[in-house]
DNA sequence: AATATTTGGTAACATCCGTTACCGATTATA
DNA sequence: TATAATCGGTAACGGATGTTACCAAATATT
């Protein structure tokens, strides 16, 4: 089966090609491809890595298990988006969480050796690579320092305030419900409702389902400012 | 000023060479190498990062600025540890942190093109250090693992089960303070000492000094299990 | 459309834990 | 050695937040 040159151009690795590189590359790279049923299991945690996935088609959903046995969804992956690619390289390249088909589903995968081979003769997908680890670093930084960031107040401004910088807005739609947000901030669902009537009643947002509008940015700032 | 081929070869990107081949590789790649005394700026937050740097002599300091004018050390960099490895192949390759001079010290800089240079050239390189990229990244998922692990009692038992593993020993050797113990596990010093008076209390730990033992893993492996 | 399911807001309650203060022990500095 | 500074344990207090329960609204399912 022959993966979609389109998808893939919309895939880190392969950024910055023209359809027509890509079509060349295609020929002269070794891959597999294969299709997955909706709930099939793709990788299970504790398996080898030793190839980097490639979402064709489908959705895929990352899960976390936990010791209880609830298993905590981490990431929904869709088309152009890789698998594995964090650990591909490790010295222990166990795959850390169970990754599953979200929906019916069909994923390229390139092996670990064929990666190296093209790095080496194409820089550019070298650079893309790293910079795609890089970028996952910060982001888990960033993670961090909103989980770090103290209070309950702290971190939901703080993350309202990254929002707002990444949309480039004070009108933020959110990536997420509020199960979903709550989860995010390490906090219970109803402590973030009372924490965004709060907000509210200072004047200092306005909220409707997945919209958050920032009316007073300078204080919200200045509270993230102060030492506690 | 040359550097020292015995500390490059503790370095991670070089893992693996011999003194020998670690000779020939100085006599062919450009880098170059900058001392500077106690407390000097080596990086400033917001500096474009264009280069690798590899600590030669003395410790390096490396510290996030917080807003509130405190800052807040990240790590201690000694011989054979790199500086913005994670920033140097970002889009936007800015240092997000402070770096400064513990002692004196000198450190060795790589550009970011040579890198790529010596990549091409030598695949074992290049491995390695996605290899490293690879480290950090599960080690930051694991920090966040245990950020979000809810309760402080889950979050230090967490911890000490997770050292217990990584040390095989129920005699575990800490590597921090108190003080330092508390900020990793983001909380007061003394609510950490007060869960370790409780677990001690328990008869689950013993502790003294930087010394923790395990006196009773299967009960804190279940209490990991319970839903809260 | 009717019903079931999920989502989100709200309130009451209990408790976890951050804060402050104090003191002894340990370690740096004079 | 004497003094200062830091580290670490403990206790009291109060506020922040997790928990539970309930209900209305939105959404999915029949």
């Amino acid at each position: 089966m022959r993966p979609d040159p389109a998808v893939l151009l919309s895939c880190l690795l392969f950024r910055g090609k023209t359809a027509k590189e890509m079509e060349a590359l295609l020929q002269h790279m070794s891959y597999t491809v294969h299709s997955y049923p909706k709930n099939a299991l793709i990788l299970a945690e504790g398996d080898r890595a030793d190839r980097l996935g490639i979402v064709l088609e489908g959705r895929v959903e990352v899960q976390k298990s936990h010791p209880t046995g609830t298993g905590v969804t981490i990431a929904h992956l869709s088309g152009g988006q890789t698998i594995g690619e964090a650990v591909l390289f490790r010295r222990e390249n166990v795959v850390p969480a169970t990754v599953t088909a979200a929906s019916p589903c069909t994923i390229m995968f390139i092996s670990k050796a064929e990666l190296l081979r093209l790095f080496t003769a194409d820089t550019d997908m070298l650079t893309r690579f790293i910079e795609n680890l890089s970028e996952r670093l910060v982001l888990v930084n960033r993670k961090i320092e909103i989980l770090s960031a103290g209070s309950l107040r702290r971190r939901v401004l703080g993350f309202l305030l990254e929002q707002a910088a990444q949309q480039k807005s004070e009108d933020i739609t959110l990536p997420f419900s509020r199960k979903e947000w709550a989860e995010h901030l390490n906090t219970a669902r109803p402590s973030l409702s009372r924490e965004l009537g709060y907000l509210r009643g200072m004047g200092w947002i306005e909220f409707k389902g997945t919209g958050v509008t920032l009316l007073n940015r300078k204080a919200m700032s200045a509270y993230m400012r102060t030492e506690h």
